[in-house]
DNA sequence: GCCACTTTGTTCGAGACTAAATTTAGTGAG
DNA sequence: CTCACTAAATTTAGTCTCGAACAAAGTGGC
């Protein structure tokens, strides 16, 4: 038993005032109070200090709307940037990106990670991207398929990586020298979501993925539910039927195992919506092209998605549910299915649920993982030892890394 | 967005002192600092600032392990006792708990919630509890089967009890003049884990129950995670079959509709296991009786449950499962259904996660209530006003009441 | 221009909590 | 008995944040 609502908050303020004026832009003191729910007076003191430090300056008064006129105040400089790198089956995205988001510099990096060495290859494809990234670098977010026990160990398991009990945040912070951040990959677009997307107006929400497996991260008050062992949000592996296709956890029936896009695929080769040797591609430019076989796949992969999704709402009762990933391209053809099924399996009560489909672009899994950086300075609990460093780093003056 | 990590704490570790000392029994300084995880100095300054206002007062010395020896703590006084009350269809079963969790008094009263007066009758009834208890009173729990909005508003969405948008919370607080803490029956249960059970080694978990429905209260991190409109944890409608028997929710093929109370009684009496007129008792008996038809019905409803529970643990992640309510009195039944569908169906890295069926008494769903009461010392940030309330009458000297 | 009102921002004092150093009170080895 | 060691409790000198009162800078009615 722990006293929630007591925790060691060190100078969290200071820095969120600066993550806030980052990924915000310019912001009253009124405004930065109001968003960080810290008192004006506690505003007041911190950007006076920052002030003297010349970290923010105060920019243009905007008119009064009755009051007195509120007093913009804005980054002296660029506070930092931060890398985002997504580990894949077959390769890593990665992505450098400013604070207040936008994305600079974004490739991708062949990566074996069944290697005997392959965390030595990703400290150095990461090792590459520090070395190369521009300005003062806040830190480095992984995002990755699998469980992240706990931040501060960064141990990792991750059955599709293949990888078991690894300590991947060790090993990078060792390799790196800068804080490292790693996460599931939902969750960091979790993050994300939290720091510049819908999060800002939901503190409690539901990002589901679809695409090669199906991935959901649960947001609640504002902080991602990360469970006993960092591995919440596991839906795809939600038994969906009594028997079923095999999936690759090992059970069968899996909701992945149907609507994964191994499952798809397989369902359509089947029932002939494409040939045997299609693809996921294969079967979306059927159903583009009006397929009634390839349209059928979607839809009955929305009416079970929509079915298990109903259950996964119906447990964590979020107030939004944001879908991303891959898949979402298609959604246009999962949709009739989804909702029919989605709606009419909710409990009256929760039937109005607002979902929303963010539109896809391919390095949004990296931009997710940079974001587990950028959104650090918010939030002092879960990031850990790791996100105190990058805290520290928002404070110091830029210049002196140039 | 929210600085999370950053909350006020007003005065919680004075509450939080009084109660431990009062739920776990005399401790030393250096635990009570250990277990509220603050620093040894506070914990010197409060306990010194208690034994002034002689609330609390120093015990014997433990021996010591090898280094100075611990001075236990003990509360002066019974600091307190708190009443619980759980809302059903058909009666209100309230209990008076002291601060360590002993029931002094329980009973149980008729009510009838889809009367016009429903919640002037309930004030009523509590109003006497209120009248009837000895001693210092810290404040009043109550868990109903629905969803409360906020604890602020303590609005309640309870369709089993036909209410829809009752502010429950706020009348009764009007009309008993002591605090209210208003929650969902199982989170309750859960509150009772933290303060006095499994909870206490666990810091997330989650207590399933089995009865007249199917339900479900997630701990996360120590505290109850209520979801965007405090209806988290409605596993009981999670949507498992295509088809399926209509659920009082107005949907069909929930998980309830099967393995709730009236589904089991149902198939049994479609099943031949029971007769046409029989009850769960009837039900229980034949499968104490051996009848394999009665056994049977309770190993679907075990393969079904396991099922779909498997399902949640996936999604939720929780390190624990504590099984409650009245069905866990047959759970022998279910037992075998249960393991063998939860563990086949769990992916393998969940595969050993711990089950536990917790021992059922009928006035558990009250002593939950009162739990409410009790861990609101705890927990600053989920209770609210209410809680702020119970924390300042723990601080007024019990014998100005009596 | 004056006054009521609104909103922003500041000052000040106080409270809660902490880290670090220190004191206290024991154990156990030689 | 003395010395090294350990763990508990305390003291000290802060840091962080807040509430409340107040000052500042506008709007809008008259």
């Amino acid at each position: 038993m722990v006293l929630s609502g007591l925790s060691p908050r060190g100078d969290l303020v200071r820095a969120a005032v600066l993550g806030l004026l980052g990924t915000r832009g310019a912001s009253s003191r009124a405004d930065i109070a109001r968003m960080l729910r810290v008192s004006p007076a506690t505003v007041t003191q911190t950007t006076k200090e920052l002030l003297q430090r010349e970290l923010i300056t105060e920019l243009r008064s905007v008119p009064s709307t009755g009051g007195r006129p509120a007093i913009l105040l804005g980054l002296v400089r660029a506070a930092g940037g931060a890398i985002g790198a997504k580990v894949t089956a077959d390769h890593v995205a990665i992505v450098s990106v400013d604070l207040d988001g936008t994305v600079r510099t974004s490739r991708s990096v062949p990566f074996d990670p069944s290697a005997p060495a392959a965390l030595e290859a990703l400290s150095g494809i990461l090792r590459d991207a520090v070395a190369a990234h521009d300005g003062h670098l806040l830190g480095v977010g992984v995002g990755l398929p699998g469980a992240v026990d706990a931040q501060a160990s960064g141990l990792v398991d991750a059955p599709t990586l293949g990888w078991g009990r690894l300590p991947v945040g060790r090993r990078l912070r060792d390799a790196l020298g800068v804080p490292v951040l790693v996460d599931n990959d939902v969750n960091t677009l979790a993050a994300a979501q939290i720091v510049y997307g819908n999060g800002r107006e939901h503190p409690s929400f539901m990002v589901v993925t679809i695409g090669l497996g199906v991935g959901c991260a649960i947001v609640q008050q504002g902080s991602v539910s990360r469970g006993a062992h960092g591995g919440a949000g596991e839906i795809g592996h939600i038994p969906v039927s009594a028997d079923g296709p095999p999936c690759g956890c090992g059970n069968t029936g899996c909701l992945e195992a149907y609507v994964g896009e191994a499952g798809l695929v397989a369902t359509a080769a089947r029932t002939g919506a494409i040939g045997q040797r299609g693809t996921i591609d294969t079967l979306s430019r059927a159903a583009r092209a009006g397929k009634p076989a390839a349209l059928e796949v979607y839809r009955d992969a929305g009416r079970l998605l929509g079915r298990t999704l109903a259950g996964v709402v119906h447990t964590v009762d979020p107030g939004l549910v944001v879908l991303m990933g891959e898949g979402v391209r298609d959604w246009e053809f999962w949709e009739t299915g989804f909702e029919e099924s989605f709606r009419q399996r909710l409990m009256p009560a929760r039937r109005g649920i607002r979902c929303l489909v963010e539109s896809w672009t391919e390095d949004q899994w990296a931009v997710g993982a940079a974001s587990l950086v950028l959104a650090s300075p918010f939030d002092a609990a879960a990031t850990g030892a790791q996100g105190e460093l990058v805290r520290a780093r928002l404070q110091t003056a830029p210049e002196v890394d140039r």
